[in-house]
RNA sequence: CGCGGGGUGGAGCAGUUCGGUAGCUCGUCGGGCUCAUAACCCGAAGGUCAUAGGUUCAAAUCCUAUCCCCGCAACCA
């Protein structure tokens, strides 16, 4: 056995936070992360891929409460989902980690405890305004007229127990590792915000514990504090590939720290670039080698459907579509270092253009061809021309041209560089005209070597999309009738063996769709969503919703509600508010002004006209700048949609409601 | 003045670090071809590079101001 000792490379994916199903830009992160670590593999590296679930925190608490269930239940349910998303887009993890894995949590105990030993943990207090009755801490900024934003109560300052990292102690040191190693953040334009947002001015300590929930790792000589997010989450990298604080780490670890790269969203590039290397130097662990903040996908046609059905889920996309086709899309489409988009359109733009013409086509032309002429026999003749070394160039090229992109993480040049082979190959065609060497007995030779250089290029652009589009890749490889071709094998053309023999009946790889039959099933499909929705208790539908009961009220509490009915008069959207609309609201012989947070639900139009149920005797408030007396009422469900409440009959302006 | 990103032919993007004929893909129009999934190939039209100033021999690229869009945060009486 000689075999090679391979480098190792370890790459990550940030857990995904289970509070709820990831949409396409969340899986764009998975999918991005497997194509590298494919590349990667084929480049001879001994890769480790890990990604997982981030499962601790307040909101899931209260999500899982919201939903009636346990915390444990609930992350159960949501990480599996996860997983099976990752799954079913093909990413081929090495292992998906859970912050609620029994390893896991006992590792961060031990690493809080070490830290806490050596001093730089240390427990002090939290400071703050305080509300009472909703036990939250404020900041000045968040309160409302200088009271509780929740119950517009009176804050006190208060202080409040809570561990905190000595952030400062290290900052000089990370300060000198970014400038050393200029590679770090990527891309390189994060760098300088990062330094000129927070580390030039001065590190804050970090709040690393939690009184406040206790859905957490408990700090272990501590019970009532559980360890805040990111000494839990971030330690997965680590904790992931058997690390030890106690020296004990695993060979695997010993491999594989540090990690060759993080990938990560743009949003949290902070605390994987600043929090992360300085918890590692506490640690007195090396630093990972890189991490790349990618951009996000967006949604392009926000404006459509107001109620939801907007948001793309992987799993729908591979219906419509197929996974490699997804994959294609989310790769290709994204830019480098800018926020790329999706639509159904585009995505079918893509499908027909890229995939069915060029790639799709090309093959199906190509295998036809082989077995109309040749009954299936590709034959390296050498007959050639000169228009053959411009399409070996090209091959030849891209191969390297790829590898380039590759180096630099643009996956999407990289899968841009691969198709300008079937691109050459296309044009090859036109140039050689098969068909007409076909009618003339004496150019046999000829096709054959024309069929024969398309076929080894198609080869090497099958193999290049291997790490892109694996299936599709397999699929034409074998339709070919051979194997994928090494990245070490790549610099030579010509090795598809002579005399072989292709598919009798090429498959259609992508088949083309149309954008208006797509849409057609898009809308067919939200329509059925929004009858399931609509209609209530009717079949299993949507569960009904338990809420936790309130305190019994006496009628006297009842009584001091006062509710009419108003008639909105005028609306208007509140300027620089994202949720808050602005309505006049007729009730009785007076007007009053009213701010709802239900912009996303109804437009300033629509509301005009409408009669609702009003809280008559709130107290005014102000929000976002504007006076708020009373409040309208709405029913909401469990995704958090809204309905107006109206009268059933009609009912004039400032009808009491009782 | 909460933080950050962005405005380039009809659509989606590159180019902006280190100023010097504005590029790619799709769409449109015209032509060619028929092996192929009405696919492929060639050609053309289409942009005062958000706006206004400034620096410069020269600005999409540097500086200043303004407008607009998008994320995050906040506000969802």
């Amino acid at each position: 056995m000689t075999q090679k000792i391979r480098k190792p490379y370890y790459i990550t994916t940030a857990i995904a936070y289970t509070s709820g199903k990831p949409h396409i830009g969340n899986t764009y992160e998975a999918v991005l992360a497997d194509a590298i670590a494919r590349y990667k593999r084929e480049q001879g590296y001994d890769v480790f891929f890990q990604t997982g679930t981030d499962e601790h925190g307040q909101k899931i608490e209260l999500k899982a409460e919201e939903a009636g269930v346990t915390p444990q239940e609930f992350v159960d349910g949501v990480s599996s989902q996860i997983r099976s998303i990752w799954d079913l887009m093909n990413t081929s993890y090495d292992k998906f980690i859970r912050t609620t894995d029994k390893d896991h949590e006992a590792q961060v105990q031990k690493i809080f405890k070490k830290l806490y030993d050596q001093g730089d943990i240390y427990k002090g207090y939290y400071e703050g305004l305080y509300c009472t009755p909703c036990e939250a801490f404020f900041t000045e900024s968040q309160l409302v007229d200088g009271k509780c934003p929740d119950c517009g109560r009176e804050v006190q300052p208060a202080k409040e127990e809570a561990y905190f990292f000595r952030m400062s102690k290290y900052a000089q040191r990370l300060i000198d590792y970014i400038n050393a190693h200029p590679e770090f953040i990527q891309p390189v334009s994060r760098k300088n915000e990062m330094m000129n947002n927070f580390l030039l001015p001065g590190l804050q300590d970090l709040c690393v514990s939690r009184t406040s929930f206790t859905w957490g790792i408990q700090v272990p000589f501590d019970p009532k504090h559980v360890i805040y997010v990111w000494l839990d989450a971030l330690t997965n990298y680590i904790t992931g590939i058997g690390y030890d604080c106690d020296g004990d780490s695993t060979e695997q670890f010993k491999k594989f720290w540090p990690a060759d790269l993080h990938l990560i969203g743009k949003d949290i590039i902070r605390f994987h670039t600043i929090y992360w290397p300085i918890f590692l130097m506490a640690l007195g662990l090396p630093l990972p080698k890189q991490v790349f903040g990618h951009p996000w996908l967006l949604q392009g046609d926000g404006k459509m459907s107001k109620s939801k059905g907007n948001v793309l889920y992987a799993d729908t996309l591979v219906d419509f579509f197929g996974v490699d086709a997804v994959r294609y899309f989310v790769l290709h489409e994204m830019p480098f270092d800018n926020d790329g988009v999706i639509s159904w359109e585009l995505m079918v733009e893509r499908l027909n253009s890229d995939l069915a013409n060029i790639l799709g086509n090309l093959v199906n032309r190509t295998i036809s061809m082989t077995n109309k002429y040749f009954g299936g026999t590709v034959e390296k003749t050498g007959v050639s021309e000169e228009v053959d070394e411009d399409l070996k160039n090209t091959v030849l090229d891209a191969v390297k041209k790829v590898d380039a992109k590759m180096e630099q993480l643009r996956v999407a040049d990289a899968i841009t560089e691969t198709f300008g082979i079937f691109r050459r190959c296309n044009k090859y065609i036109d140039e050689t005209m098969p068909w007409s060497l076909a009618k003339d007995e004496s150019k046999k030779g000829r096709l054959a070597e024309v069929l024969y250089n398309l076929t080894e290029s198609i080869t090497i652009g099958a193999s290049l999309l291997a790490s892109f589009m694996p299936d599709t890749s397999a699929r034409i490889l074998s339709q070919l009738n051979t194997e994928k071709r090494g990245l070490d094998q790549m610099d030579t053309f010509g090795l598809y063996p002579s005399g072989n023999r292709v598919t009798e009946k090429p498959e259609i790889l992508f088949a083309r769709m149309d954008i208006k039959e797509v849409m057609e099933k898009v809308d067919a499909m939200h329509e059925e969503k929004a009858e399931k929705e609509k209609a209530p208790e009717k079949q299993e539908e949507k569960p009904a919703i338990d809420l936790e009961a309130k305190p019994e009220i006496t009628y006297d509490d009842f009584a001091k509600l006062q509710f009419q009915i108003g008639e909105i008069i005028a609306c208007e959207a509140v300027k620089k508010s994202k949720k808050l609309l602005c309505s006049q609201v007729k009730i009785g012989s007076q007007v009053r002004q009213i701010i709802s947070g239900i912009k996303a639900h109804y437009s300033p139009e629509e509301m005009v006209g409408k009669k609702v149920m009003v809280v008559t005797n709130l107290k005014p408030a102000k929000l976002a700048g504007l006076m708020s007396e009373g409040m309208i009422l709405c029913a909401e469900d469990a995704d958090g949609n809204l309905s107006l409440m109206t009268p059933e009959k009609d009912m004039p302006a400032g009808a009491e409601i009782c």
